[in-house]
Parts: C-alpha cells; structure tokens; sequence
DNA sequence: ATGCTGCTATGTCAAATGACAGGGTTTGTT
DNA sequence: AACAAACCCTGTCATTTGACATAGCAGCAT
C-alpha cells in the first residue's frame, strides 16, 4: 500500500485484514466521474492519490461543489448506509483509489474495530469540514469566503504532503470556485483579482498561493488549525 | 428507556450495554447550552426528547445556525474523537438527554458492533443533512432557502412524531431563521411575510404550517424525500 | 400605570452580488 | 493558417440583500 506522509499506518495484521478487503485499485484521470448522483455504486472507495470533489446538482443545472477530498479521505460513507448517492464524485486529478465492495461495508464495522474508529474519526472530520464550509456560505462575504476555501486547501494540501512549498499545485477553474462559494463566475473573478492585488491570495488556475496564512486566516475570521494525523483505511 | 415513534428498538442484550453505559438522564429547558464552544465536554448525549440546535460563532459576534437535532440524534460526535467542541449546542424545548462518559466512547465503538454501525448511519446522515443545507445555502435564493428550510424541519418532526397534524409546533425566532440562513434580520423577515401571501409557508413564531408539502418541495428544487427508520443509541 | 425586554413589522437608502454581452488568450486540431 | 474549445477578463446595468432607524405589540416585573 501506497505510503503518503501525514497518515498513519496499521498494525500488521489489520494491514492484512485490509488487504484481504480490498478489491484492487483504480485510477482516475481528471474530469472522470467516480460516483454519480443517483445510483447505487457497488464499490466505496479510499483516496490513496490524488484530488476529487464532490457535487450536487440541481435538476435546473445549478451546481454546488460540497467539498474536496484528498488522501486519506473515505469516498461514499453515505451509498455505504443508503445505498444511493445523494451527489457526484469526480476527480480534480489523476487520482488512485482503493476499492471496497459496498456488500462488505458492514463486515468492516462489524469485525475491524479499530478500523471502525478510524470511519468513525473520518466522518467526523468530514463533518466539521462541511460545518466550516457552512458557516463561510452563511456569515462571510465573498473574499472572506475565499480566503476560508484558499486557507482550506493549502492546509490539507500540507497535512497530506502535497504543497510542500506552501504553494498547493491543484488545477481549480474560477468556475468551480464560484459553485463551490455560490458565487457567480463573474463575481468571483472580480474577488480574485481583488485579493490578488491586496496580496492575501494569489490563486491561479493551476496553484494557489498564500504569502502570510495568518493574515489569511485573521482577513477570513478563521481560527488556528492545528495539524492533524488523518487515519487511513 | 424512553420509546419514542419513528425510532426502531435494540436486543435485549444491545438494551442491557447501554444501560451499564449510560450516565443518566439530564433535562434542560429552552435557552440552556449544552455545549459551549471551545470548551471539552465530559459527557456525550442521545436526545431523547426535545429539539437543539447547534451554532458557531465568530470572534466579531456573527452567529450561524449549524443544524438543529431531534430524538434520536447523537450529540457530541465530533468532541468524542477530538475533544474540544468547536461548536455550541443550545435547547430550543425542554429536553431530555440520555449522558455517556466521554472516556467511554472508545468502548462503544469498539464493543459494540450493532452500536457502532447505528452511529456510523447517524454520522452519515448527518453529514447527508448538512450537505443539503450547503446547497441551500450556496444555489437557492432567500426564499427557496426559507420553504427548503420548513419542509425539512417539518419532515423531521413527522419522522420523530412531533408533528402528527403536519404542523411542526416548535417556536424559533425570526433572527434565528436568519442565523441559519446567512440572512439579514430585515430580509428574513420580509421574505417570510412573501411566503405567507404566497401560501407555500406559514411560519410564525411558535408554528411551522407548511399547506402543500408537494407543492413547497417542488418551489424549493427539493426531491421527495422518503420517511427513515432512524436508529438510536 | 410604568417601564422593560424580546420579538415582529415598515420605510428608506446603500452595498453586495448577479445578469448579460462581448473581447482576449492559450491550447489543441485539422 | 484557420478554427474551435476552454478559460480569464471587463463594462454596464439590474436585482438581491443588507444597514439603519423607528414603530408596534405582547408579556412581565415593580
């Protein structure tokens, strides 16, 4: 299994339950969908490489990105329990994933518990993460809400070692920024400029990059965030 | 153990650990913290009667309205595995709440198959809860947030049978829904008083009457969602 | 009665954000 | 070279939402 800084690693005989488990590993290039909203995947994924996100569509076309998932993360919690999935999964790079059968879902609960710790860990995790997001959607203007998603990304950029120079390398379209925000495109490129120019975040199409993270993260109203060892299943 | 319509029930034995587990009952009246941000709570909940709310606030005084909780909600999911809550948890009613030790937490997940699985359903579906409110909050405009915001209240209330008559008698101030919404005081209260006229929402200070739940679902750009039978812990 | 508190309502104006329309650049394809 | 497809950028104007100030109304204590 694929080592990856920042998370932690098993015991040798749940590393062999694990890979009993597993069914094998998928790769993904960018813009390949993984998951789409309202059908019943067969298989739950763990990120092992890569980037993704996760999107909700509206039957009118509206779009809302929910959140992105990096290394580590556990890729369909709720097709897990409820079979459908209540949004999309596509892949912001080459990702590698590794695939579960969702059959076997409730054995991994069931048998693993420290691996169920670990789900436990993660959804929680996930959790604060969208509460975040929320709080930025409802209290914060559109620069601030920025600045909370640029802090956001750079952050777990370097908790999963994938902005080493505090510059995260992720090809993010000023599109998918303003239907992650809700935001309209024009406004957000309006923002970016702004910021750009008040040098608190200059976030280009292929890589976001973050002078002064306090004054960032002060500008945003955002408290500390303090690294993580983010488990892994 | 309190019974409670819409909340299905363990084995004997399941019944037996819990009892061994639980601290006790705690009551608190409308106004009370549960939690208070930033702070690390000893003890964990189930509500077992009652509604909560949870908020966040920013340093500057901004205040959002995360989610509100009903029976058979877990309380506390995120102080269990990283201990300080980042967030408040305030009764709107009178409540009754079953206290777990916090240090126990570990044991529940780890000896308790059947539980454990409960919680990871709970997680997920709290987590499917707060993505819909991202989408209301990040796609729909003042008043499609406010009917999508009264049909899932009151769908809750049916599930949990705390609005047998389709009418959620729960009372939440203006400047709460505003909290919640990311809106102004001002606007919530005139985007109320449209959907009043418009007949889709009554909502007043006590009660949530919602006349067509079709009809206000199909305004809000929301798919029919079905009843669950929700676990409890 | 008086004042107090918390909540809902209204009027007026300002600021933030969205809509529409069009132009520019890069990249890849034929 | 010509074209098309994605992007990013800019100007102008409309709409949504917020800010501020004020009034009314019920409950409640003195």
């Amino acid at each position: 299994m694929a080592q990856c800084p920042g998370l932690h690693q098993h015991s040798p005989n749940v590393r062999d339950w694990i890979a009993s488990f597993r069914k094998g590993e998928v790769r993904y290039e960018r813009g390949d969908q993984v998951f789409v909203q309202g059908t019943r995947p067969p298989y739950l994924f763990t990120v092992m490489a890569g980037v993704l996100m996760r999107t909700r569509l509206l039957e009118d076309g509206r779009r809302q990105i929910i959140n992105f998932m990096f290394p580590g993360d556990f890729i369909g919690l709720q097709a897990a329990v409820d079979g459908e999935m209540a949004h999309s999964v596509e892949a912001l790079t080459s990702v590698t994933l590794c695939a579960f059968a969702r059959t076997q879902f409730f054995d991994l609960v069931t048998q693993q518990p420290r691996l169920s710790f670990d789900l436990t860990w993660l959804a929680a995790h996930e959790e604060a993460a969208l509460e975040e997001h929320i709080v930025s959607l409802g209290q914060r203007n559109a620069r601030e809400r920025m600045v909370a998603l640029a802090v956001f990304l750079v952050q777990r950029g370097l908790d999963t070692g994938l902005a080493p120079a505090g510059v995260l390398q992720l090809t993010i379209t000023q599109g998918q920024i303003a239907d992650m925000l809700g935001l309209s495109l024009v406004h957000t490129n309006r923002s970016l400029q702004a910021l750009r120019r008040l040098g608190l975040v200059d976030w280009t199409l292929t890589a976001i990059r973050i002078p002064d993270l306090g004054q960032a993260r002060r500008f945003a109203h955002l408290d500390g965030g303090s690294a993580r060892l983010r488990p892994y299943i």
